[in-house]
DNA sequence: AAAATCAAAAGTGTATACAATTTTTTGAAA
DNA sequence: TTTCAAAAAATTGTATACACTTTTGATTTT
């Protein structure tokens, strides 16, 4: 793929990878001239992606202040991962409703990938493809609305937490994908549903926290 | 309230509501100068808000060629829908569970409210009240995040829907609402959840009908 | 030394300018 | 008339300019 969007598009994209890696501390100012200055584009795109990313609730912009990654409180990460079991417990009974065989082969692949990923202790692969397990669920729904839906959320919840997760916790979180999926093919619907309910409970529980601090600085964070 | 919020937030409201109300017609252009004109104000704040809008699925941008209010295609519209359910069901399935007198008190006067504005033919009142109930929910339970997330998936479907319901169609909305609050002061778990799940289904079905065609003209739409 | 003050620097918010693209208009040919 | 082509107008995409606010840091005051 030549030029896959609009450069508004490719700074938005930088800049969520950054901080849902955690590349860029929760809490970093994000100055609009130094991030045009590193894109090569005028402040008119920086803040145009900067808008999007505090719609995504990934940062947080303060009048006449400007732009800082975003620290969600407990409260607020609590909630979010609320939503998530809302919405994945019921996705997870359609899912087994409409159960087609080509699903079960996707995802068990996908957990295979994860389980790569994890035994070479790449962490940005693993969290990222721990999180694309469940998007991964409503692509095969053929439902982009609910795979979007997710998708951001997911990215709050890695802001919240995932890239804290110990080897061992990954671990468990893949062994539990792997479980979710077993339960599909056995077609159990309760237990589908259940298992992942756990799985989001699990994820919440083994996070949110010390905040370490990593590098504040922009530049180098974005490579 | 003296100024309630930035510039860019108010046009990002007025079109919103421009959009919900189908005082503009799914399809039709929104040149950024007439809309600055009109609010009076540089296309720079009025491209910040579109972009917003376009984010929140309102409206779709067409590179080079500008900005459209969406017209979701019938599989969104269901796409939609069918996360509304799955995140309804569960909320009113948590709602259920940490139920507290004073929360069965507000969402019986809202239904009250609901039917006020049904009786007095009041269209904009009424759609706004009947999409507010399931957003209510969300407040009473202090979840910000999830009541964020419902109040965009409802302008979603009023995009789709709301303002071509009849006013038949209103009154039994109301009476589902109702219902609804009734299985829950019954502490009737299950049976609140299948009767929202059911509601739900039932405001998709009576809808996306005939597109219509209401004024195309922007300005006179934002009054 | 700590706190307060104020000028300079840096940064954000909005408008405007201009290049590039699309749409509309115009006018000729079929 | 209808069709096509080219010029003109309008519109979008990006950069820049500038006013205004916040931050910084040196200097003064307590």
């Amino acid at each position: 793929m030549p030029d896959t969007s609009t450069p508004t598009d490719q700074i938005v994209e930088g800049l969520t990878r950054a901080i849902v890696e955690h590349r860029l501390q929760p809490g970093a100012k994000l100055a609009e001239q130094k991030l045009a200055d590193h894109y090569g584009v005028s402040r008119t795109l920086v803040r145009q992606a900067l808008f999007q990313l505090s719609q995504k609730r990934l940062i947080q912009m303060e009048p006449a202040r400007g732009a800082f990654v975003a620290t969600p409180s407990v409260s607020e990460a609590r909630q979010v991962f609320g939503v998530r079991r809302m919405l994945e417990a019921e996705m997870t009974r359609a899912f087994v409703r409409e159960l087609q065989p080509a699903w079960l082969k996707s995802l068990q692949e996908h957990v295979a990938q994860e389980r790569e990923a994890i035994a070479q202790d790449n962490v940005s692969a693993r969290t990222e493809l721990l999180g694309d397990f469940h998007v991964r669920m409503a692509e095969l729904m053929d439902n982009p609305v609910l795979a979007d839906m997710l998708n951001d959320l997911i990215s709050r919840c890695a802001l919240i937490t995932l890239m804290y997760q110990s080897a061992h916790a990954a671990r468990h979180s893949a062994d539990e994908h792997a479980a979710i999926v077993q339960a599909m093919a056995a077609r159990d619907e309760n237990l589908a549903v259940s298992l992942m309910a756990e799985h989001l409970h699990h994820v919440e529980d083994s996070l949110m926290f010390e905040r370490t601090v990593p590098s504040n600085d922009v530049a180098q964070a974005l490579r």
